[in-house]
DNA sequence: AACTCAAACAGAAACGTTTCGGTTTCTTGT
DNA sequence: ACAAGAAACCGAAACGTTTCTGTTTGAGTT
């Protein structure tokens, strides 16, 4: 159906290699060169991408696995993804694991069927398992978000640890002392830093950690609700809580505003990512925010560069957060 | 480096025609299918989708063209379609245009390149031109959120003339005469579909239109807050507003609250799309939702009954919205 | 005009599948 | 045990590129 290099060869009376040079950047006499152009239009050929990666080896195509496009974190770092890497002339293949391990794992073999160039993941999976098989063709993978010890990659993330100990540390310095925190789930890179960053704010400052202030929700707003009633209901003296993603900012608000819980004056609150989100909170809430744009950036470019093979070794790249200030915390009195 | 089924036919001793036969549901005896698998494990075969694509001409991926992915209407109509068509062997490359439409077009031929078996659509190009040299390879194309007359594909929408009219009743039932509307850009199918259905309500109701309380947003969080200062600003007699999409929602949220007003005492508000955002504020926003999985679902279905070659004909689905009573709509009383 | 040399060209093989036409093997009924 | 028919198998060609190995062309030199 579609018009192939053959049938411009035939028009213009020229060799297939010649016409192959032509696509690729090759010299071509300027007479010929005007016949290609001529034949192209008329027959409106456009090269096929898979004929030529399967003789390549190379699809200009990349995976990205991540554990649910419907979070701002995720679908955020994907715009600007894929806007660098298309303008590259590579697609990008989202595969959406639902947070699910077992759909990670055949994602990724999905992919490798697909012969993708390379991946982009923020792993479900802890131990890297699931990317082995692919990082045994010697392509490149690239982790966000998530650090993997011992694994041949490279990855970009945030100032995880550091992040969570200035916000715990302003809500210290405002006089809050029964500061709860809510994390996601246990086995998660990120829950793991931002939980030491808040134990680590709590043993500066001196403070005894109360094993009923930390809950564990699970990234999702229900999840966030949930956790904000657990925290309500056992901790009395709560002042002040912490909430570790915007999904869960979000489900935590929705919970104190049912609860009937007025923020700051019964509850100050500091919440993560979205900025918009914290505008359109009354009042605005204070928010640590993470780069995402400057975070895509980063990893289409690692990803570009390990591709036209400019780099070979592996960098872990970490971002600083920022800390923008709404009117969702109180200064307590001294007490 | 990879192996291939020549190397499974030599460790078998098989014919390629057998192997390929054994992945494609063919028979085959049972003594050589354990071979097979075991050539398989031990070879680490994964079949390789490029030269298949090349073969079949079938490359068992659909391209997505959006305006922007950072669009929770968006991202889960995507979330729900991928899951569906991914389960089916599809893969589903994302391409988000930024709203601008010579991206668009440039997406498209994108895909034509990459040789993708269908299109899904939500087009900014309201003239369907970007569609066509997609349409002329005679593959399936499938719209979402906004119909193109006269182009040789699929729709999949909701009924917004319908949804904006009950929106509109439920303010006036309430006593509201000056009710704002911030609607998206002059040239996209739903601006004028939810203006319609604005309109309807006001001439069943007897009322005349204001022009003033009509304004144009861009379907962006920037462009809710500015279109509702504006709106604001020009008809001080407004006791309501009608926003029409989420973005637009949460910036008329961040307007009203930058502004010191208050919902329902000062400006009754009705939303869309996003439950959890209209949980989140305080009061609870009434706003209408649309089925976005029911819509994501439809669209996966359709698309897989195209490639099935079950269906030929073009249909165009319209599904009905629902609307979430909150308590930011004010009972106003006889005025 | 003849020679040199690089630039431009051509043909064919190869990438890893599927599929067509033809051959072998198995099953079954007698 | 044998024929017949079906089921399973095989080899080769083809899909549309790129690339390797030569061959032709043409400009520049004498």
């Amino acid at each position: 159906m579609a018009a192939t290099m053959k049938d411009i060869a035939r028009r213009t009376g020229l060799g297939l290699a010649t016409i192959s040079s032509y696509f690729n950047g090759g010299n071509v006499r300027e007479k010929n060169r005007i016949k290609i152009e001529e034949a192209i239009q008329e027959l409106h050929y456009e090269v096929n991408e898979v004929a030529r990666g399967l003789k390549t080896n190379a699809t200009k195509t990349i995976g990205v696995v991540i554990p649910e496009l419907n979070n701002t974190f995720c679908s955020e770092i994907i715009t600007g993804m894929e806007d660098i890497l298309r303008s590259r002339g590579y697609a990008t293949i989202i595969c959406d694991c639902r947070t699910d391990r077992q759909l990670e794992k055949e994602a990724v073999e999905f992919l490798i069927r697909k012969r993708v160039d390379g991946i982009i993941n923020m792993p479900m999976d802890a131990s890297g398992e699931n990317l082995r098989p692919f990082l045994k063709t010697g392509r490149p993978v690239i982790l966000i978000d998530r650090h993997i010890s011992n694994l041949d990659c490279d990855c970009v993330l945030v100032d995880n640890k550091k992040a969570a100990r200035h916000a715990v540390e302003l809500l210290l310095e405002n006089g809050h002392r029964e500061i709860g925190i809510i994390v996601g789930p246990k086995d998660i890179y990120t829950t793991q830093e931002r939980l030491q960053g808040y134990c680590k704010a709590y043993e500066k400052a001196g403070l005894p950690l109360k094993e009923s202030l930390i809950c564990s929700g699970d990234y999702t707003i229900q999840g966030g609700v949930r956790a904000l009633e657990e925290l309500v209901q056992r901790n009395p003296e709560m002042t002040a809580v912490f909430v570790t993603n915007y999904e869960m900012t979000m489900g935590a608000v929705i919970g104190i505003n049912e609860l009937g819980i007025r923020i700051p004056d019964d509850l100050s609150v500091i919440g993560f990512d979205n900025r918009s989100f914290a505008r359109a909170c009354s009042p605005r809430l204070t928010i640590v925010s993470q780069p995402t744009h400057e975070i895509a950036r980063e990893v289409a470019q690692i990803m570009l560069s390990h591709l036209d093979g400019k780099q070979t070794e592996h960098i872990v790249e970490k971002f600083e957060t920022d800390m923008i200030i709404g009117k969702s915390v109180r200064k307590l009195g001294n007490q």
